[in-house]
DNA sequence: CCTACCGATCGGTAGG
DNA sequence: CCTACCGATCGGTAGG
């Protein structure tokens, strides 16, 4: 019975968190550009000036939700990296770990908009953005090295590795949850394409 | 001495190609959305009314970007293919050609936009572009399954194309024209990568 | 292709 | 967090 339309109590500590994922979402559908501040409030049942008491532009929600996803993402990979194992099961690890950020439900719009729509942060925030994404890079360019000496991949260059993670990423435009292949499927394909047969 | 800014005759055929090549780059650089008419217009010198005397609307400049792309690439794709030689030969001489079109000087912008930009297109001209992207990515599921059928790759599902097609779409992410690797470089790491060494 | 303009929409704010 | 609003900008058009 009680309240109608917003169940949850006054002092609401998630409002914030539901407007970003509210505006990921829209940002990685129709982009940063085309997304109204009118759009985010709708969504989440708010009046088109109040999104503003949680956010003071909308450059700032688009900041927010870049670095919720490279956090993210960041977070899940290096956990897999650091489980341990050959280098071959190390990076077979942080590949599973990677597309499920990518592709799961809850996170998959912090992606795409981080992949997509970082073009549009200002100069510092961007400035940031790449910082974390260095390091990101660096955790895979430590892992093919890995694959490298024990001889399981010919070739570690940077370009094998900006390859490897364009096509990782270049899932989200065709993965459809409710496809054939599901993420574990995916992830052995790409790993038996690029890795030597284990002898 | 003649003219002073407009050095070109009256009747120019090539103002809507201008038109076209000045949208492409604003497009893939900003976003459609961000681009505004005043940008396009300004950059090929005329008033923010003028462009709409060769396109009757903004978003019929970005079909015709689009279309150029996908166009243009599955053109010089085709060509490569028609080259005959080993599977190997082909599928080298498609790589090469795939990634001249995405990142040389000319035609890079129609790419960019075509690849980022679609999700702006009505209903009717996406499925137009679905139709010839479908047509395309055929050609390439083709050569993967020669390059199977010759023993020189282990998985031509689905999964490799989409997976080999993402990773060379990426490169336009990545690449600069005054950077270490020129594009036949690349072009050879990637098909080393994913091809088993010859015998 | 330019001039002059319109209606709609947008990000953001004041004041409560 | 809502109400009411502002100044700026945008896509597009009429009329030449």
């Amino acid at each position: 019975m009680a309240a109608s339309r917003r169940p949850i109590s006054k002092d609401e500590p998630n409002r914030r968190a539901e407007i970003l994922r509210a505006a990921s979402r829209l940002f990685a559908e129709k982009g940063y550009a085309a997304t109204t501040i009118r759009d985010i409030a709708k969504a989440v049942d708010m009046q088109s000036g109040s999104p503003f008491y949680h956010f003071k532009s909308k450059h700032d929600m688009l900041l927010a939700v870049v670095l919720e996803g490279i956090e993210t993402i960041s977070r899940a990979v290096s956990e897999a990296a650091a489980g341990g194992g050959t280098p071959r099961q190390v990076f077979e690890a942080m590949l599973l770990a990677h597309l499920e950020q990518l592709l799961a439900d809850d996170g998959r719009h912090f992606a795409a908009t981080l992949l997509h729509e970082s073009k549009h942060l200002d100069a510092e925030a961007h400035a940031a953005l790449v910082e974390r994404k260095d390091r990101y890079e660096g955790l895979w360019q430590k892992a093919l090295a890995n694959l490298k000496r024990a001889g399981d991949i010919g070739d570690d260059s940077h370009v094998a590795r900006l390859f490897l993670l364009g096509g990782l990423n270049w899932t989200v435009q065709w993965y459809r949850p409710d496809g054939v292949c599901s993420v574990p499927v995916i992830a052995r394909q790409i790993s038996s394409l690029l890795l030597k047969k284990a002898h």
